[in-house]
DNA sequence: CTTGAAGCTATAGTTGCTAGAGACATTAAG
DNA sequence: CTTAATGTCTCTAGCAACTATAGCTTCAAG
């Protein structure tokens, strides 16, 4: 049994991060030593890793949740859990096209900037007129999370 | 003069948006009307249009409120905005490469899915474990924001 | 002159944590 | 065995950048 300080560190999660988990429902109530300190068996580590590295794949902890309520009935369709992964495929490519429009525009600030007042710095004077940018990278409904 | 609502809509920025930036000291204080509400001219209108598009291309308020009070200062060299334009550029490079791999991992879990039951999901496969990864995707010290 | 939209303030909620305060538990050294 | 240093406990508050709600006042159209 590992304390919550060692699970932290074997699974890579900081410790108010586990207990946060624990609070939002997202890992189960830890069994508690005699002095009422969390301790964690293999199935909790597991579970940990599984947030983690959805985390770390972009996925919501609300998607996680979902899956891993998925992950507890090994014998239904998958079919849900591949819709939650396309989903964040998805997000993942709107994301992508975006940053990649930004990336456009913000190099073509910098590079037309020749650097001398305010006054006449074309990074001042794009930010002011979006009609100046070559392609319309303008916030749509996508959120700019994650 | 424009009321918020018409300041709003022209700007493409929600209203309670516009009282939070004044809130924060992003905006000044409004003039008001005789009736107490908010009114704007010419140059609200300007510096929440540049707000708006900062945002749009991901800065944050706080390099904006830099960006601002350079902007005040047309006579002052653009060297200190240049460089802000410049780290939010390798902010955005960095995001790119990270969620380009996510793609490619998201991308490798659902092709790799058969579409069977949930104990051979690839999909929940892959999320419990990351040696199954191809690539090593995992958060950096980058923040996942924006 | 009435009514509905738009405005006002103030507070709380969102996501996914992170940081602190103050108290108890555990471990290692002396 | 005692102390000191960590580690852990609970609870609360804070971060970005808004968004939503409640309960009011003001404005504009018919
Ligand atoms: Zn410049
Ligand atoms: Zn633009
Ligand atoms: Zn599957
Ligand atoms: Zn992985």
């Amino acid at each position: 049994m590992l304390t919550i300080g060692k699970l932290g560190e074997a699974a890579g999660v900081k410790v108010p991060t586990i207990r946060y988990y624990e609070q939002i429902g997202l890992l189960p109530e830890a069994e508690r030593s005699a002095g009422n300190q969390r301790l964690y068996g293999r199935k909790a580590m597991e579970r940990l890793a599984f947030i983690r590295h959805a985390r770390d794949l972009g996925f919501t902890l609300e998607a996680i949740r979902d899956l891993l309520s998925l992950s507890d009935r090994p014998d239904q369709s998958c079919a849900a859990a591949d819709a939650i992964a396309r989903a964040q495929l998805a997000e993942v490519e709107s994301r992508l096209a975006r940053l990649t429009a930004l990336k456009a525009e913000l190099e073509r600030m910098v590079v037309q900037c020749a650097g001398g007042k305010i006054a006449d710095c074309r990074v001042i004077e794009v930010l002011g007129d979006h009609s100046l940018c070559a392609t319309d990278h303008r916030h749509p409904e996508t959120e700019l999370a994650q």
